[in-house]
DNA sequence: TCCTATAACCTGTCTGACAAGCAGACAAGT
DNA sequence: ACTTGTCTGCTTGTCAGACAGGTTATAGGA
């Protein structure tokens, strides 16, 4: 009821406490808190204080509150953590070129990973991704969603969440010009073809092909770039290249 | 006051409303929001509804409130976002290898491409940090403090924001495995040893050698994992390499 | 002109109230 | 024994009103 001082707001300093307890796993996963009114008496704050502190910590996915039930410690699950992200990502003025980049540095050394220790079961599901891919183009579609997934599923295949949530980061910025780039004359169908190489290193397990297969496709995505760049600078368009 | 229905809650509503309005560039940044009380009556809630809403705008860094002043629009820089993210990774359980193996895939790439474009103040910059470690090793000290900075140097020297945030997450995560790997004997010294081929690497502009070193170094540490881990699980420690 | 008191706003927090959702108990009907 | 309906107590969702304590602009006095 007193000791604040410090600037801090109280249902920041209420949040604080809360989170605490379940850092240090004095509140486990599924756990039940006390009810609003309940924490209200015993930590001597109003009711009001308390929900804004819970609502900061249902932001960040840590409780759920159940109406008519209460409010039950959630198991901190990086698709929470990812969705808090994606959504405050769009916000910052990100320049697209910054994230083709990371991909750049990421995804060849990405490949060659997949390539030494690919399970069957991943390979199954890169050749269905392509598979679907071709079918799209052929019935007319832009294959922009299979390539995507191409990409998702090489991350994926890694198991490692943060690779998750670096590609959905970046994914998610440049979707705009994702989209500019299928619309390149072919370059939808040349990303098949790559892609199919890239997917060949890996089912072969052959690390440094996979690098360099996948190093090349990026090369191609980033002399796109250029091109869509520069149009959007000098007003000239080359729709065909190499 | 009765359209609802679907599930979702009122608060989430309004700020969901507040949102769009600062992403569609009708809030810009800077701008104040109209006053709790004001809002209440105009859309037609609680103030208390009304506060829930700013404060989970305000914890992903949309807004900010100034008590006895208001609620502005933030601008959304990669800082903030940086800190909310630091925040709740926290919680996620996170397995330290994934971080590293995010290093491994990341970092020599993100040498090679450092020794291409640096510019001399970046190579000075990274000097003037391997003498402080190289100083410190001499007077006793543990030199943890100056090989991070080495590290996070080469990332803000390429001046990608991303990598910026990429280099915090990872950081932030193994922070106390990276204690235990400068507690292995000799760990430190050798690293500053590894840090220096790599900048001569880079001095010379020398992508390819950059490349190797960091990938040499980061197997190192590597290595070091390895033992502290099957320390961990075995009971044993070995405390030299190679 | 400069300073200061103060009014006008604003957020921070508390309290009390009521609606509405949920779960378990219990009784009634089959 | 099993289903069904109702009741009751608990919990969250939302609202309205009140007051404390910052912040800022300004009117009025030195």
């Amino acid at each position: 009821m007193f000791m604040k001082a410090n600037g801090k707001k109280l249902y920041e300093e209420v949040a604080g406490q809360i989170k605490h307890l379940i850092e240090t796993k004095q509140l486990n996963s599924g756990d039940m808190l006390p009810s609003e009114e309940e924490m209200s008496k015993s930590i001597g704050v109003g009711r009001s204080t308390i929900r804004e502190a819970l609502r900061s910590l249902e932001l960040i996915g840590l409780v759920e509150t159940k109406r008519g039930r209460g409010t039950f410690v959630k198991t901190a699950d990086v698709k929470a953590f990812n969705d808090i992200l994606l959504d405050s990502i769009k916000l910052l003025d990100v320049d697209s070129y910054h994230v083709y980049e990371i991909d750049r540095l990421l995804e060849p050394n990405a490949a060659r990973l997949l390539a030494q220790r690919a399970k069957d079961e991943h390979i199954e599901m890169l050749e269905s991704i392509l598979q679907k891919m071709d079918e799209s183009l052929k019935s007319g579609g832009s294959g922009e969603v299979e390539s995507l997934a191409f990409h998702k599923a090489i991350f994926s295949a890694l198991d490692n969440p943060f690779l998750d949530i670096i590609f959905d980061l970046t994914k998610n910025v440049h979707q705009k010009d994702r989209k500019a780039i299928f619309n390149v004359t072919d370059r939808a169908r040349k990303t098949y073809e790559e892609h199919y190489k890239i997917f060949e290193a890996i089912k072969s397990r052959d690390g440094a092909k996979a690098y360099r297969y996948m190093e090349k496709h990026l090369t191609k995505v980033g002399d796109v770039y250029d091109k869509i760049f520069s149009f959007k600078y000098s007003g000239e368009i080359d729709r065909e290249e190499e």
